[in-house]
DNA sequence: AACTACTCCTGGAGGC
DNA sequence: TGCCTCCAGGAGTAGT
């Protein structure tokens, strides 16, 4: 589920509870969503101190002393929850499911972090599709690469040229694949496709090599905007496949047969890619 | 190199 | 109410 804006504002939000906490305990209730990739056991995290949270495309980064690291990713349905000794939420983010006010731990609380004020980190994930890997900071670096992702398009070195570049040597394949491809960009996950798509005027099938230098433009501009909105203005709401749109967003994504907001076509729904894709055939002419 | 299909899972929604 | 099927915001792997 989360996408480079949810795993964003998650950042931000714990960048201001967890800094200069200790581990104090460690319970992982699924074994499988921790990897020891060369930092140790989860028993091993006690006694380390949070110096502070980083963000790669999908990826949160939560820097320890004696140089050691937590990498995260949430996946489709992870979710982390930072709540004081009485249970008050401090900092959260990622699937709404189970609602963010919900009793924790959860039945699908996976992993949680017991912190040296009583406070506790929650890793809830009701599909267990998530990871966590306890890794030396060295590592870091080694474990993205595996991932070979591509750059940060909200980055300053994502420029038009560089888009341009990339969409050169991948100009037959269909734009919406590409955006979901992270060694393309890092960081777009499904809904911010179709809102990227729509925003870009073009279709899921649209192919990089036939853009004008006005089109091309047009996309980069669509990349940024999109996503920046998302950070600053507040990320997508989105349940089991239906958008609750606030201040006219998500555009197209979860509203299928509802009115487009820039000509009040009803929004239609394609599988395109294997995945559910929203379009305005209005607005987004040509296609299916 | 670049497609597609399948896989890892649970749970909510909708049809009957 | 119960049972069934389908679908869900990700990504790695295997096969073509």
């Amino acid at each position: 589920m989360p996408e480079l804006p949810e795993v964003e504002t998650l950042r931000r939000a714990l960048q201001l509870t967890l800094p200069g906490r200790t581990i104090f305990d460690v319970r992982v209730g699924l074994p499988k969503m921790f990897v020891d990739a060369g930092g140790g056991e989860p028993a091993d995290l006690a006694g380390k101190t949070i110096s502070g949270l980083r963000r790669r495309a999908k990826f949160l980064i939560v820097d320890l002393s004696e140089d050691l690291a937590l990498v995260v990713h949430l996946r489709l349905a992870g979710q982390l929850v930072h709540r004081d000794p009485n249970g008050v939420t401090l900092a959260e983010g990622g699937h709404p499911v189970p609602a963010f006010g919900a009793p924790l731990p959860h039945k699908s609380t996976h992993i949680t972090l017991g912190l040296d004020d009583e406070s506790n980190l929650y890793l809830t994930d009701i599909r267990q599709f998530g990871r966590v890997w306890y890794v030396p900071r060295r590592g870091v670096k080694g474990l993205l690469a595996g991932a070979k992702l591509g750059p940060e398009p909200l980055g300053r070195g994502f420029t038009a040229a560089v888009l341009a570049d990339r969409l050169a040597r991948r100009g037959r394949a269909p734009l919406k694949p590409l955006l979901l491809d992270q060694s393309f960009i890092g960081g777009v996950g499904n809904i911010y496709a179709d809102e990227i798509v729509f925003a870009a005027g073009q279709t899921p099938s649209s192919r990089g090599e036939s853009f004008d230098g006005a089109a091309l433009r047009r996309l980069h501009r669509a990349i940024r905007s999109v996503l920046h909105r998302a950070v600053t203005e507040g990320v997508a709401e989105i349940l089991n496949g239906k958008a609750r749109p606030t201040r006219g967003f998500p555009k197209v994504h979860g509203r299928a047969d509802q009115p487009c907001f820039v000509c009040a076509t009803p929004i239609i729904k394609t599988r395109f890619g294997g995945r559910g894709t929203y379009t305005c055939p209005t607005c987004q002419p040509d296609y299916p």
